[in-house]
RNA sequence: UGGGGCGUCGGCAAGCGGCAAGCCAACGGUUUUUGGUACCGUCAUUCGCAGGUUCGAAUCCUGCCGCCCCAACCA
């Protein structure tokens, strides 16, 4: 019985199914996809999507696609599409019977084409390579129409159909949608829709020699997959106007919404694909599976278990900013899943000779250690044999210890895991002066603990000489030694790799339970980290070890005290004064290529008396300035109609333009000369102009429903002050005590309850005398 | 003729006109036969900057600044 999943972190995606749901967009379905080109391995980066995609469908109800995106044979291969399903499934997804390929729908997609063609919206282009190139200008200029553009609809399904059939070379010739090649976003300049490939493709073989491209495949694969969100990258954020152009051109089976959000970058390590590869090919790892790399296949390896991958994914959260994750964060899913459930066990990485001087010497003591840690209800133990010789770790022994040591040296007692303490004797040294055995007793009166009460200089894990059996242990480390390897285009990545990324113990000494462990078991040796039984590289007589990653370690060598860094202030930008005209604004240019909005520009400076830049927004965009007029016209205070106008209006509306509201001008007048008598305040009118853009009913119908206008007389006040005060005790109290920010919290609770009509200059002084009172009592 | 996005703590990230969530990191403390875990506590008078609107602005309006993406017959 699992504890109730906590809800998950909210996130913008998740806001905007939720607001479907509620309308009812998509028939009230969520249908999500996981889109891989199978032409590389699985990272992390990919990790965060498969989670996002899965986890909404399964959260909402709905059902989630693995599908392959396979419309470049050139790049791509079946090898890739196993693997994909192996890592997916192995992250704990289950596509059932939603796996699908791209290439599945090439004949649906080749009609969609032809439908294209057939309305004009898409031409058979015979121009070169290059001079499709040239012909798209630049993202400062305009492209130009290809030459071919206006090919007759029968010429281009007759060439499309030639396409088809093989009878052009490859790069020859094209299939392109027909939109602007003026318009802004470069995408939009009549993108290529199909090339010519003479290439075997891994599913559909010489079926086709005609591949779609990118943005005219997925638009139709989510289409015809009936896919409601479709959630990619940030880097397709300008391929969505493509995408609905597409959809809203042909007679697509559903409309399906693609949303973007901010692909996963983690510190210490790169995740492009293209240098992923160079890691593999130059050999500086050992391959795809290396533990030191991203990929899923390495995080596999290195024995990182896919609950942590998918709580990373969790708690990193979804947006759109661009960011850098911490690794420290992928540390803590690690050790937050596996620190409950793994079973610890001792194992000397650099094992230090220990000789017990008074312990008999063929004597096998069988010591027992629980496996399982404190919160797991389960005692079991395994045998531990103590000897007269047993190894230690280096570490923890120092000749001359530092301050808050809590480990051996000279002298010194400390308890050995599970066992006895022992107490260091005599230090025996080699001809290079380094430590090569510690002389030791043993309390036999304490083990675990001492019966005088006495408390050791710390605990240490060991392992029998004897009977312990020798691992390998190999240490992974970050990567790269500098947070963003890839952050500077100048210099290579590569010189940023980790010399000790890893470090290989051949000799390592642990306890002979371990040869029970089976291939793929994780274990914690205690005080060092997580580690997990490479079954592969393991044989009979050798086992190998991954560490998944170390402990928590609190213990600095060097307390260094964080240098006191001021907290540097912000350094506020020198004000730059730009002169004004220094460029030319659009509503500058919309002025020039208008006279009348050029004449306003002015009046609305000299003869109403409005500042610049309110004079300058209300006359720079045609819709706008004439929404202004309609409004002067009613004879209202051209800074009232303007402050509304700018200030309240222009908030509800989609990016300026108001023609979406559900009233007219006159409407909005009516409200302004409700507010010019006197007879709402502002906060009311703001009340009742949300209500107008909700119901779109009149204004003076909306004061009515609130029920009278303005409460601006004391004692109403006072009482409605008192209420507040009355049921809110616990911020009285605060405010008591001097939390002065709560003076915002009172004044909204007056301003809630009087749905806006207290006249708030008025509430205001009397709440500050209420709270006054409050305070002096 | 440029367009599309994004700026909230050292790192992630909520927040959608009324008290600046949470997580990681860091730092203290309690418990502890792991310098682990668990538990408690500290850590943003301020949201890129500057104006404006409002009783009240991270949130609305305006201007500016800084990053990212777009000129593959890649996805």
């Amino acid at each position: 019985m699992k504890p109730p999943e906590k809800s998950k972190p909210s996130n913008f995606v998740r806001d905007i199914i939720e607001e479907d749901l509620r309308l009812g967009t998509h028939d009230g379905r969520v249908a999500t996809r996981f889109p891989p080109e199978p032409n590389g391995y699985l990272h992390i980066g990919h990790a965060k999507s498969i989670c996002l995609n899965f986890g909404l469908a399964q959260e909402y109800g709905g059902q989630c696609h693995l599908r392959f995106d396979d419309t470049n044979p050139v790049k791509e291969d079946v090898e890739y599409v196993e693997s994909i399903k192996n890592d997916v499934a192995w992250l704990g997804f289950d596509w059932g019977e939603h796996l699908y390929f791209a290439s599945d729908y090439f004949e649906k997609m080749y009609g969609f084409a032809v439908e294209l063609i057939k309305k004009g919206l898409a031409y058979v282009d015979s121009q070169s390579v290059e001079d499709i190139q040239e012909n798209r200008g630049t993202v400062k200029t305009p492209g130009v129409p290809s030459p071919y553009r206006d090919r007759s609809v029968e010429e281009n399904l007759d060439l499309f159909e030639k396409m088809r059939a093989g009878e052009f070379k490859d790069g020859e010739i094209v299939l392109r949608a027909k939109i602007d090649m003026g318009n802004a976003n470069m995408l939009m300049r009549d993108p290529l829709l199909y090339r010519v490939r003479h290439v075997h493709h891994h599913r559909t073989g010489d079926a086709w020699c005609i591949y779609p491209m990118y943005d005219f495949a997925h638009c139709l694969e989510d289409a015809i997959e009936q896919i409601t969100h479709s959630v990619c990258t940030l880097e397709f954020e300008n391929n969505r106007e493509v995408y609905d152009w597409l959809i809203g051109n042909v007679s697509a089976p559903s409309q399906p919404k693609q949303y973007e959000f901010a692909r996963l970058n983690l510190n210490y390590t790169v995740m492009s694909k293209r240098k992923l590869l160079q890691l593999v090919e130059e050999n500086l790892v050992s391959g795809w599976d290396d533990p030191r790399m991203p990929t899923i296949a390495g995080m596999r390896k290195r024995g990182i278990p896919p609950e942590a991958i998918r709580f990373f994914c969790e708690i990193i959260g979804v947006a759109k900013a661009n960011s850098l994750v911490d690794v420290a964060m992928l540390e803590y899913a690690i050790r937050d899943k596996l620190d409950p459930v793994t079973p610890r066990v001792m194992c000397v990485l650099r094992p230090l000779k220990v000789t017990i001087t008074n312990f008999p010497e063929d004597k096998v003591e069988i010591m027992n250690g629980p496996l399982w840690p404190e919160n797991i209800d389960n005692d079991e133990k395994r045998p531990i044999p103590f000897t007269k010789t047993i190894f230690i770790e280096q570490g923890d022994f120092a000749e001359t210890p530092p301050k808050k040591w809590k480990r051996f040296a000279p002298g010194l007692e400390v308890r050995l895991r599970h066992a006895y303490f022992i107490k260091c004797n005599e230090v025996v040294k080699n001809d290079a002066g380094e430590v090569v055995e510690l002389l030791c007793t043993y309390d036999p009166q304490a083990r675990g603990t001492a019966p005088d009460g006495r408390k050791p200089n710390g605990t240490l894990h060991w392992v029998s000489a004897t009977e312990g059996v020798n691992v390998q242990a190999r240490l992974y480390d970050r990567l790269f030694s500098v947070a963003q390897p890839d952050g500077d285009a100048e210099v290579d990545f590569k010189t940023h790799l980790n010399p000790d990324s890893l470090t290989v113990r051949e000799c390592a000494m642990a306890e002979p339970y371990l040869k029970e462990l089976k291939s793929g078991a994780r274990v914690q040796f205690e005080r060092q980290g997580f580690f997990v039984l490479d079954g592969d590289d393991s044989s009979d007589g050798n086992l190998v070890f991954n560490r998944i990653t170390t402990l928590r370690d609190s213990w600095k060598k060097e307390p260094v005290k964080a240098a006191p860094k001021p907290k540097a202030k912000k350094q506020k930008p020198a004000l730059v004064s730009v002169p004004q005209e220094a460029k030319v604004s659009q509503r500058d240019q919309v002025r020039e290529g208008n006279p009348a909005l050029a004449a306003r520009f002015d009046r609305y400076q000299n003869d109403l008396g409005l500042s610049k830049n309110v004079a300058d927004q209300l006359s720079g965009d045609e819709p706008l300035s004439n929404y202004f007029e309609t409004l002067l016209a009613s004879g209202l205070p051209a800074a009232l109609c303007a402050k509304w106008l700018r200030n309240e209006l222009l908030a509800y509306g989609d990016e300026g333009d108001l023609s979406g509201l559900s009233f007219g001008a006159d409407a909005f007048v009516e409200l302004l000369t409700l507010l010019n008598k006197k007879e709402i305040s502002n906060r009311m009118a703001k009340e009742i102009l949300e209500a107008m853009v909700k119901t779109g009913k009149a204004p003076g119908a909306l004061l009515k429903d609130m029920g009278g206008g303005v409460i601006a007389d004391d004692s109403a006040i006072e009482g409605i002050i008192q209420s507040v005060l009355d049921g809110a005790v616990d911020e009285c109290e605060r405010y008591k005590n001097g939390e002065d920010k709560l003076f915002g919290f009172f004044m909204g609770q007056v301003m809630a309850q009087t749905k806006g009509k207290a006249d708030p200059k008025l509430s205001r002084d009397l709440l500050q005398k209420a709270l006054a009172k409050l305070r002096t009592e």
